[in-house]
DNA sequence: CTGAAAGCGCTTACAG
DNA sequence: CTGAAAGCGCTTACAG
């Protein structure tokens, strides 16, 4: 047998082979159906002389629905894994969660120009996850919509919480009393929003930070409010990058009467604002207490560790895929007829709070 | 329209709708078929009115043989991005370039139990590359060669040099040069392989290392050969970790006559010395001369930049993903009896030489 | 415990 | 420029 006639066995030839039914041979590989011992041994025994590797898992797909692929949605995770290694640990935590479950995990580009649409157009999946949603999402959202199969969209949309139970305000308030506790008085709030306009980067008022912000931001500020902080000023940051967090710096502390305190809803917004504060001869945290969110590995900080919250990036992939995954099942339940269970309840992601070194009392 | 009644618009619905035959109707969404305008038009109309969304990917996959699916098969690369940035950007670069030629990337783990196994039987794909073969992969490999479809493995395997072409040694060699140039004449090798017999981290013959270590990392010896070395001692890491790196400088600066300069054939092992070197009290390069192979980002070094050899991850990505786009489309071909076109030329991938600060003159 | 048949949603020669 | 039909490789009621 040659590898080239070895490609095109077929459920058939073994079932002809064999001298059964194809569905009786298909019965041996699913196993979903008692198939006698000995009929079993023929099938496998011809399965074995002709060099057949299983049923196909296109015919599978196709035949029962299933192609057992979750694709997760996300812009460059990979490229610079020094600036999101939560994202990273997202994808790490879907993958292996998937793969135990038996799915595969596709990664997909989100739709920006023609080619991330074919693909996205011509790639199979049984659900999707998207992660990280900076760039491209008005059209790869309506087009995840229109495909009509369970998909979570990460990183403040609506369905984040639906799929993992955070609470970041529970987190962010015990952070901020560690702040007031010091004696601050003088606090600035730094959010950000997905916003893409220009001025993205600027002080804003609270209301309208708070109504831009994604869900998940706007309860970490919640978090500051219910923990008894009045901000003297609101910097609301246009990206996720550390630049805008230098922005951040700039415009609060040329304020006439600067912030003594800061605090961040994301740890590279409070990496950006440490560059500023040094280039200004301030020392953190003796002239500028600082906290973040993520507990991410932070370059150029030197021996200073960030008070923050941890998020742990890989538990909160594994979370999603199992949601994911159940509602996968009830899709099947649903279509065949079953009866169709509860969902589970959401699961909770631990946020642990690390005081670090950049919360001390204010100078003078 | 309903969102349930959606779901199941099919080109024949559409086709009817329009009146033409199913396929006229396929060939006005491949384009594969001149079709009347009108008539293509009819078509165009009848979809958006049942909310057709063009042909399923998976009808499209069964009928055509391609599922526009390559696996990466790779363990954990996610898990500690710091300890093995080159896969990601491995990982990277393939999923962009998969991506653009319309090819979506799925990740796939190794084949290490029963899950897993079940998953890369269930799985599509047309093509797999891979990545960081370290464990599992007797099985994998084993699996992958019986699925018959085109296969890169990378990472010292055979395949990977008729995929991307590297000169190590060309690069390695110049980088003995820059040692021996320095005057060192006590100089050591640490390489690797992935050999998982106990006792793999130990000093043991030249020959035995060249005949043990994966394609490149001979080469990168051979360079330092060819630079002229002649090794006072050879030590085999057994893993690509951090420990081995310290376990090799254990054995090396323990001999009677320490070498004043080691070279490896990974950056990690390079920054395992220079731990135990400091843990001995000596100062790199004043006391020990050291150079490395990757270019990676290192923890723990302070202002140490090591001699080493820059290896891109994502740019041999994309060069391997060309080469097994390229493999995918001669399938293709030979399987439709078209003209089979003759490969491309292996693409090269440049590896810069860096000089770092990690070698100076023999002390003394 | 087993079989014959329909069907999953397309593409692609073949024929005109 | 278009159509009718076979077929891609399976699974799954239905029937016995």
């Amino acid at each position: 047998m040659t590898v080239a006639e070895h490609r095109n066995v077929t459920l058939a030839a073994v079932a002809a082979a064999a001298g059964v039914a194809k569905s009786t041979a298909s019965h041996v590989f699913t196993g979903k159906r008692a198939v006698a011992p000995e009929t079993a041994d023929r099938v496998r025994r011809a399965a074995a002389a002709l060099g057949y590797d299983g049923p196909s898992a296109l015919g599978r797909a196709l035949a029962s629905g299933r192609t057992h692929l979750v694709a997760v949605m996300t812009y460059a995770v990979l490229e610079d894994p020094d600036t999101d290694p939560l994202s990273l640990g997202v994808l790490d935590g879907l993958q292996r969660e998937f793969a135990h479950a038996g799915y595969g995990t596709v990664l997909l580009p989100p739709i920006t120009d023609e080619a991330s649409r074919t693909l996205a157009h011509s790639v199979l999946f049984d659900g999707v996850v998207s992660v990280r949603r900076l760039v491209g999402f008005e059209e790869t959202d309506a087009y995840l919509a229109s495909r009509h199969v369970p998909w979570i969209a990460l990183d403040g949309a609506m369905t984040e919480e639906s799929a993992v139970a955070m609470d970041d305000a529970a987190a962010t308030e015990r952070l901020a009393r560690l702040v007031l506790e010091a004696g601050h008085t003088r606090i600035a709030i730094a959010g950000y929003t997905f916003a893409t306009h220009e001025d993205a980067d600027s002080i804003v008022p609270l209301e309208l930070l708070l109504a831009e912000a994604p869900a998940n931001v706007a309860r970490r500020i919640e978090g500051f409010l219910r923990a008894g902080v009045e901000p003297v000023a609101v910097y609301r940051c246009g990206a996720v990058t550390r630049e805008s967090g230098q922005h951040a710096a700039r415009a609060l502390l040329d304020l006439p009467q600067p912030p003594t305190a800061i605090l961040t809803t994301a740890d590279i917004h409070a990496a950006g604002i440490v560059d500023v504060a040094r280039e200004r001869g301030l020392s953190v945290p003796r002239d500028l207490s600082l906290t973040g969110f993520d507990a991410v590995p932070l370059a150029g900080l030197g021996d200073l560790e960030l008070a923050t919250v941890e998020q742990n990036g890989r538990a909160k992939g594994e979370i999603v895929a199992r949601r994911m995954l159940a509602m996968l099942d009830r899709e099947l339940a649903e279509r065949d007829g079953l009866e169709i269970e509860p969902m589970p309840a959401v699961e909770e992601l631990p946020l642990p709070v690390h005081r670090g070194g950049t919360i001390a009392p204010p100078a003078g």
